[in-house]
DNA sequence: GTTTAGTCAATTCG
DNA sequence: CCGAATTGACTAAA
C-alpha cells in the first residue's frame, strides 16, 4: 500500500530492452470517473477527461519519445486456482494466534418489519413518519425539483438498499410458503415515492441534472425516481406546453426495448414505434392514433427539441431481466406510417443521436464484439492474464502506450496463508444443511450467525454491509449451489486489467455491475500482524485491515425514514487483523486503484473449513457501475501510531479528480 | 438445459 | 377515476 515506488520512478528508458528491469506499475491511487460531472462535455468513448501527457507523470509525460519500444508481455509466471474445498493446505503450521473473544451482545440483525402483510399493500404498511421533514427525508425541496449528482446517486442508493432488504425479507417468506413475494422494486419505490424522496420532478427536455450519459438502471422505477423518465411502463414520456391558444405535447424521453434495432450497425440511429393500437390481446387490433406520445413525438419532430433516449438491453447474466442505459440526447428526424402484420397502421419515428456525446450504448456494442472475438479488442496484450486460474478470462489491455504489461507476478485466485500461522485455536462450526441453505432456517448455523437471514440475494448481491458476513465453508455439507458461498466461488463479472492514462494499471469490467454485486476478493499471501510483529508490509500491493478507513454509509443514513427497515450497523468487526500481500502472488484486486470517491467497498467475510475460521476481504459494488468504468476503492490511511504512518512519508499526489479528493494518498 | 410465450400483480401519469 | 403502457417475476411449454 505504501507509495514508495510508484510509476513515477519506474519509467522505462526509451530504447531500453533490459528485461531484468522491473517495471513497477503499481496502481496509483486515483480514480477517473468514466463520465465527467458535466454530461455535456464532449470527449471520446473511452477514458475521458485526461490529457494523454499529464504533468505529474514523467512516465508518459511529454518526453522526447512518448512511446517506448514494445517490451515482451509480462505474464504471470504461474497461476493457481483456488484450493479444492476438501484440501487443507492453508493455515497449517505452528502459529499461535488466538482468536480474540467475540464481542458480546452483537446486535440481532432480524427485526420485524411490516412489509406487505396484507394482500393489498398501502403506504401505511411501512409505518413511516409523515413526509415534509427534510431532516428525516434527507432531501431538500430544491433537490426535489432540480437534482445534482449527489442527490441522484443518493436516491438510487437508497432505492436499491430498500429493494435488497425487501428482497431479503421476502426470501424468508418464500421459504415458508406464506407470502406473495414479488416486485421488491415496486415496494422500494413506493416507500420513496410516497415520501417524496425523488428528484427532477418537474418535466423537462434535454439533460436531467445529476444523471450522466452512460448511467445504468435495473428498474424502470429507478428512472422515475430521478426524473429521467417519469412513466413507470410507457415508452414515451412527454410534457404539455401551454401555448397561447392550445396545449401541445413535446416528447422528453423514450425507452427503447431494442425490438427495432434493425439499424444494428449504427448505434446512433433508432427506429421507434408509436404506441397504442394492437397492443392489447383482448381487443381487436386497430390503427394507432396520433395522440399522447405519438403526437408528442410528432410535435418534437417539428420543433426539433432534444429527446433523451434510454436503451433497454438484455442482461447477459440473467436473460430474463433488462438493463436500461441512458444514451444521451437525440432528435427526431422523420416519421411515417407503416402497415403492421395485423394490417393496421403504426407510426414509426427515426431518431438520431446528437453528435459530440460520450459513448454509452456504443460501448456496450463494442463489448459484445469483444466477447464474440477477443482479438477485436484494440490493445489486447493477453486474452487471459489469470492463465485459466479463474473460470472467466481476464484480458490484459493497453491502448494508451507501448507498455506490454505489469510486473511479473503469480496469479492466485485465493488467499495463501504463508508464514504459517494458525487462525484460531477455537474450533468453529458450519451448518448441517443437506440442501442449499435457506434464509430464515433456524437450524442453519451459518444463517443464524448472519442474524437469521441470508446476507446475499440473487446472484451474489450483498444485501447490506455488516460487521462480518458468515459464509458456508468448504466443509459445510450444504450443496454446491448454496447461495451463501459468494466470495469463495471466483469471479462472476468479466474484468479487464488496463493501462490508465496516468495512474499505472487499473481494473474495470466489461459487464454492467449491479449495486451490491460481488466483484472479487483481495488474494495474495496472508500474514498476521499480531504474531509476526510486523508493522505491515509497507510496500506496494498490500491490503491491510488495520489501516484507518473513512466510515461511509451504504445501507442507510441514520435519521432517514428507512432506518427502521434497514440495519444501520456498518462498523466492521474483524475476527483478527490481516495483512495480505499481493506483490508476488495475487489476483485482479491488486490492480484496483484508490479513489477518494470510490465505486466499490470491501467487506470482511469469514467461513469455516475443518473447524477453522478463514477470513476474506471481499469487494462489492457500491452502486450500479456501467461497463468500462474503472473500479476503485478507498485505500484508507495508515494508523497514526504506526511508524512512518501518517507523517506524510511516501505521499503521492492523488489524481482521482473527485470533488471530494483529498489531494494525496499515503 | 435454454429460450419463449403466457399470466399475474402492480405502478405513474394524463 | 380510469385506462394506457416497450414492467418484472414467475411458470409452463417448446
Amino acid at each position: 500500500m505504501e507509495g514508495g515506488s510508484g510509476a513515477f520512478n519506474s519509467t522505462p528508458s526509451p530504447g531500453s530492452f533490459d528485461k531484468s528491469r522491473v517495471f513497477d506499475v503499481k496502481p496509483l491511487r486515483t480514480l477517473t470517473p468514466v463520465f465527467p460531472s458535466n454530461p455535456q462535455a464532449p470527449f471520446g468513448p473511452y477514458p475521458p477527461g485526461f490529457a494523454p501527457f499529464y504533468p505529474f507523470s514523467p512516465q508518459q509525460g511529454g518526453g522526447p519519445d512518448p512511446s517506448p519500444p514494445p517490451q515482451p508481455p509480462a505474464v504471470p509466471l504461474r497461476s493457481f486456482r483456488a484450493p479444492e474445498p476438501s484440501s487443507h493446505e492453508n493455515g497449517t503450521g505452528g502459529g499461535s494466534y488466538s482468536e480474540p473473544p467475540k464481542r458480546a451482545g452483537r446486535r440481532p440483525a432480524v427485526r420485524t418489519i411490516p412489509i406487505a402483510k396484507r394482500a393489498k399493500r398501502g403506504p401505511d404498511d411501512f409505518l413511516l413518519p409523515a413526509p415534509n421533514d427534510s431532516v428525516v427525508l434527507g432531501i431538500t425541496q430544491a433537490q426535489k425539483e432540480d437534482g445534482d449528482r449527489g442527490t441522484v446517486l443518493s436516491i438510487l442508493m437508497r432505492f436499491d438498499a430498500l429493494r435488497r432488504k425487501v428482497g431479503q425479507l421476502e426470501d424468508v417468506k418464500d421459504s415458508q410458503h406464506n407470502g406473495n413475494a414479488k416486485r421488491a422494486d415496486l415496494k422500494a419505490s413506493a416507500i420513496l415515492m410516497s415520501n417524496s424522496i425523488r428528484t427532477n420532478t418537474k418535466k423537462r427536455t434535454g439533460h436531467v441534472p445529476g444523471v450522466e450519459i452512460g448511467d445504468i438502471f435495473f428498474f424502470r422505477m429507478e428512472m422515475c425516481l430521478v426524473g429521467l423518465h417519469a412513466q413507470s411502463m410507457a415508452g414515451i414520456d412527454y410534457l404539455i406546453v401551454r401555448g397561447d391558444r392550445e396545449e401541445e405535447p413535446l416528447a422528453t424521453s423514450i425507452v427503447s426495448s431494442g425490438y427495432y434495432d434493425n439499424a444494428a450497425d449504427d448505434t446512433d440511429i433508432l427506429i421507434y414505434s408509436g404506441h397504442g393500437g394492437s397492443s392489447n390481446k383482448n381487443k381487436e387490433a386497430s390503427d394507432q392514433k396520433l395522440v399522447r406520445g405519438n403526437l408528442a413525438l410528432e410535435r418534437s419532430l417539428q420543433k426539433g427539441n432534444e429527446v433523451r433516449v434510454i436503451r433497454g438491453l438484455k442482461d447477459a447474466n440473467s436473460p430474463t431481466t433488462k438493463i436500461y442505459v441512458y444514451d444521451g440526447l437525440y432528435t427526431i428526424q422523420e416519421s411515417w406510417v407503416e402497415k403492421a402484420k395485423t394490417g393496421c397502421n403504426i407510426f414509426k419515428y427515426k431518431i438520431v443521436r446528437m453528435s459530440g456525446q460520450p459513448g454509452a450504448f456504443s460501448v456496450w456494442k463494442s463489448v459484445a464484439q469483444w466477447k464474440e472475438s477477443v482479438s477485436s479488442r484494440v490493445g489486447l496484450i493477453l486474452h487471459d492474464l489469470t492463465l485459466a486460474a479463474e473460470t472467466i478470462p481476464v484480458a490484459l489491455v493497453n491502448d494508451v502506450d507501448g507498455e506490454r504489461g505489469p510486473t511479473c507476478f503469480t496469479y492466485l485466485a485465493s488467499v495463501r496463508y504463508s508464514k504459517s500461522f494458525k487462525l484460531s485455536h477455537q474450533t468453529s462450526f458450519g451448518c448441517n444443511c443437506r440442501n442449499a441453505c435457506q434464509s430464515g432456517d433456524e437450524n442453519c448455523a451459518c444463517m443464524t450467525k448472519n442474524g437469521g437471514q441470508t446476507p446475499y440475494i440473487g446472484n451474489g448481491v450483498l444485501v447490506c454491509r455488516k460487521p462480518l458476513v458468515y459464509e458456508c465453508g468448504p466443509t459445510c455439507p450444504c450443496t454446491a449451489n448454496c447461495k451463501n458461498r459468494v466470495s469463495q466461488t471466483g469471479l462472476k463479472v468479466h474484468l479487464e486489467v488496463f493501462k490508465t492514462k496516468d495512474r499505472g494499471w487499473g481494473l474495470r469490467s466489461w459487464d454492467p455491475i449491479r449495486a451490491g454485486t460481488f466483484i472479487c476478493i483481495y488474494a495474495g499471501e496472508a500474514t498476521n500482524k499480531a504474531i509476526s510483529g510486523e508493522v505491515g508490509d509497507s510496500g506496494d500491493y498490500v491490503f491491510d485491515t488495520t489501516r484507518v478507513y473513512d466510515s461511509f454509509r451504504w445501507n442507510c443514513e441514520p435519521g432517514f425514514i428507512e432506518e427502521d427497515l434497514i440495519d444501520t450497523n456498518e462498523e466492521y468487526d474483524m475476527p483478527y487483523p490481516l495483512v495480505i500481500s499481493a506483490k508476488n502472488v495475487g489476483n485482479v484486486a491488486r490492480f484496483m486503484n484508490h479513489s477518494c470517491e470510490p465505486n466499490t467497498f470491501w467487506q470482511p467475510v469469514v467461513y469455516e473449513n475443518n473447524s477453522e475460521t478463514y477470513l476474506n476481504v471481499a469487494f462489492f459494488a457500491m452502486r450500479h457501475i456501467p461497463p468500462m468504468t474503472e473500479l476503485t476503492y478507498d485505500y484508507g490511511t495508515p494508523r497514526a501510531d504506526v511508524p512512518g504512518g501518517s507523517n506524510g512519508h511516501g505521499r503521492m499526489r492523488c489524481l482521482c479528480g473527485s470533488t471530494r479528493c483529498k489531494g494525496y494518498f499515503v
